[in-house]
DNA sequence: TAACTATATGAACACTTAATCATATACTAT
DNA sequence: ATAGTATATGATTAAGTGTTCATATAGTTA
């Protein structure tokens, strides 16, 4: 039972672990966006993206709409954004830890 | 600039991406352990084990250190514990929809 | 030094995932 | 209905990742 707790939460973070799904979630922070504006705002081609938008929509961290002609997408829940956000600080303090390695050096 | 940024993100959490890895972690919320303890609570080979262990290091997520034969892993930073944790909250949060989906089901 | 234990590494294979192309669907406007 | 636009899907190929085996390294103990 607890395995199959740590497969989803593999496949959740696996939703996530790839530069465009993590370039699409920094662009959807601030509200739900067309396709079609994903696809200029992270410089990649449509069917392409449209893949990875498809797997962030089955792993249930996008959800979707259509709206005429377009398809909108959003973020599901706020979780997702803590979620990067904690990335960006492992990140941030990875790039310290260089920083004083470099202090170090420079002395 | 920004796409390496995107890179590196995704990297944390490819990281953390696969079941082992994350009962690794969870295995090490409470503090360092020997890899064969490792070994034994996630239940995999050792060699196996050792490159996921080795994957994590290197994307800065764990941190190891010698103690004589032994070599004794560590969470290398809090910020991961935060990030398995909302991972977490996002399962949970889908559990719910779910059980409110069964409710209705039950009306 | 020799034998032993714990862990890591390299090579090979299997498996999974991503990218691309061609094509399909869904909707809109004429 | 026809043509046009936005997005999705299936098949194929390319690339990346995980697993396993055999072997290597590092440290310990006798």
């Amino acid at each position: 039972m607890e395995i199959q707790v740590f497969e989803k939460q593999a496949q959740i973070a696996k939703a996530i672990a790839h530069p465009v799904r993590v370039a699409v979630l920094d662009y959807l922070k601030n509200g739900e966006q067309c396709v079609c504006d994903i696809a200029a705002a992270v410089k990649t081609e449509r069917t392409n993206l449209s893949k990875h938008l498809s797997v962030m929509t089955s792993a249930g961290v996008l959800q979707s709409r259509k709206d005429g002609l377009k398809v909108m997408y959003r973020i599901k829940t706020p979780c997702v954004l803590r979620f990067l956000d904690c990335i960006k600080e492992c990140l941030k303090e990875q790039a310290e830890e260089h920083q004083q390695l470099l202090d170090t050096l420079n002395k």
